[in-house]
DNA sequence: TTGAAAGCGGTACCAC
DNA sequence: GTGGTACCGCTTTCAA
């Protein structure tokens, strides 16, 4: 007796309502769809007859003889992280244009989970965005045959795609700035986790070198306000001179923010701070978050696109068009 | 001359693999989807046709025939929101134990999409999560047939569910605990908009009430920091003595708290300052944000909980179980 | 181990 | 205006 207690209600199904309304298939069909090959006391008929059986139309049924809708998958690691939430929202609305839907899966910052994700969405939808961990190995063995479009890292192998993130000349701004502030200590706050510094450490050190500033003043953190924070306690540990941060990522900027002020530091005075990501969240901290800021917005648009051109086999846009460009943006931190 | 310039690839089919791997649709289907009546170098051959040919089950056929995935919608006004992001990543939380997929609709605060989306969204998903402005009747008349779990607002037709959010105990707590501390102004920043006052003034009217607190200081705050900031603003011109602010959500104490920075005022000092929802954003401010704070994972778990019985017809959960409490949290604000 | 046939629940194209 | 039929692409009996 494992059966539920409910009256399992059986599927309803269009010859359901064909049969209670005494008409064929197709002119349930007709109804449901409002041609107007149908007359009018019939359809009303029909239309009475499928709300009283309670009648849902299998989408499966429908999505296989009509090929219209489109589904795109976008796989992101944590939906609470606020560059996340963007780069969601952007993805949402750019295909909300199209008509498409969205099918999000949050792999919640887990290897296992982004990998089950990966296995399980191919068959679900028609195209996938995504910001993942794996290697492209496991990526093409997944997802093969299905068109996928990279956030926030760079493809190797021509079988994807990538949104390119170039905040070169931003990074290079933001240090041009802090240098005509009469900044010549200027540490930096860079992602943790993975051995290999990263592209925008890169940015930085480039930079700060063209300025003649020394650049070994570099701590992992976190990617987290408290791993921003922590990280800048250890650097001012280590050098109490300095007197500016650049950092990985707004999120840790923030925390570095709280932590200034924790230890007696006033930004900007003391301390100036400038983040990397240009989140909205950063208009909301004391003092508004300076950063080196990303267009979320052109970054999800652009994916979309690029997925569109993929679908329709149409010509992708190439590298050099699939490029989000960051700029500073001084707003009270720097 | 409309076609498209690449070599629009007409869609592979299982039949197609079958020829070219000489073996029937069927045995196909056996090598794809690892069964083991089936040869070794048979599967072997067949993998490869496949892989050679690009091909990818149709998810319309496949659903069709096992009617397994079950998909569910949400649909919320704003992923931006902080509120909606812990919400959404609840649910999606929730359903990812499940096996669910989640289709997010994003309605951009606008009644047209909101409809537009209820419209379209019946025939892509089995049940639906959100929170709507529309009316019930509306919200009948698109989602016939498919269970559909309401948050934010409580429902009158049975034909609905809803997620109630009890803050009452919360926010009497939070006005006690303001009058512990001494203060006897306490005004609130209520949400504006809509005509009627919020359930939550209620709450807090009532509280007021019982420790003998005037409670007319309210001011109406577009739901969003600035709107906050200028709503707080509004308040101390007019009633200069407050000493405390009780608000409608989060954002709006947010916007609140850089504002009483803006006139001076330092919190919790001058101005104690208590929001509602208790956001993980509160914890990124300065001073951490006092709130009356819901558990909104529980939020996003019973409302897919609800789902799951709507869906199997078993005994759905009644209005006393799908309630979430909010209580007091305490961290700096007030 | 493999294949033929019968659906899954709709829609389109044809007669009537 | 309405019904018959084929078929969308795949899986699941059931024989062979």
């Amino acid at each position: 007796m494992v059966s539920s207690s409910g009256t399992e209600p059986r599927k309803v199904t269009i010859h359901d309502v064909a049969r209670s309304a005494g008409v064929s298939r197709q002119t349930v069909s007709r109804a449901l769809n409002d041609k107007d090959e149908i007359d009018g006391s019939t359809k009303q008929r029909v239309l009475d007859a499928a709300r009283e059986l309670g009648y849902r139309p299998s989408r499966f049924a429908r999505g296989l003889v009509r090929q219209d809708t489109t589904t795109i998958g976008l796989v992101i690691p944590d939906l609470l992280n606020p560059f996340f939430t963007e780069v969601a929202a952007a993805a949402l609305e750019a295909a909300r244009a199209r008509g498409w839907h969205v099918v999000v899966y949050d792999t919640a910052d887990r290897a296992e989970e982004e990998l089950g994700t990966l296995q399980v969405i191919g068959s679900q939808v028609d195209a996938v965005i995504g910001y993942f961990s794996c290697s492209e190995d496991e990526l093409e063995q997944f997802t093969r045959g299905v068109p996928v479009v990279l956030i926030g890292r760079e493809h190797h192998t021509p079988r994807f795609s990538s949104i390119r993130i170039d905040g070169e000349e931003g990074v290079h701004a933001a240090v041009a700035h802090l240098v005509a502030e009469g900044h010549t200590r200027v540490g930096m706050l860079d992602h943790g986790g993975r051995a290999e510094p990263s592209v925008r450490r890169e940015w930085f050190a480039t930079a700060a070198a063209a300025y003649g500033i020394d650049t070994d003043m570099v701590v992992g953190a976190d990617q987290s306000a408290d791993g921003g924070g922590a990280a800048l306690k250890t650097l001012l540990t280590a050098h109490p001179d300095v007197t500016a941060v650049f950092t990985f990522n707004d999120i840790i900027a923030i925390g570095a923010l709280r932590e200034a002020r924790r230890l007696g530091r006033s930004v900007p005075q003391d301390l100036a701070v400038i983040g990397f990501d240009g989140l909205k969240l950063g208009a909301l901290v004391e003092p508004p978050l300076s950063s080196v800021a990303l267009d979320t917005r052109k970054l999800g648009a652009l994916a979309i696109e690029q997925v569109a051109r993929l679908l329709t086999g149409g010509n992708p846009l190439g590298a050099d068009d699939l490029v989000v460009r960051a700029e500073l943006r001084l707003v009270g931190s720097a």
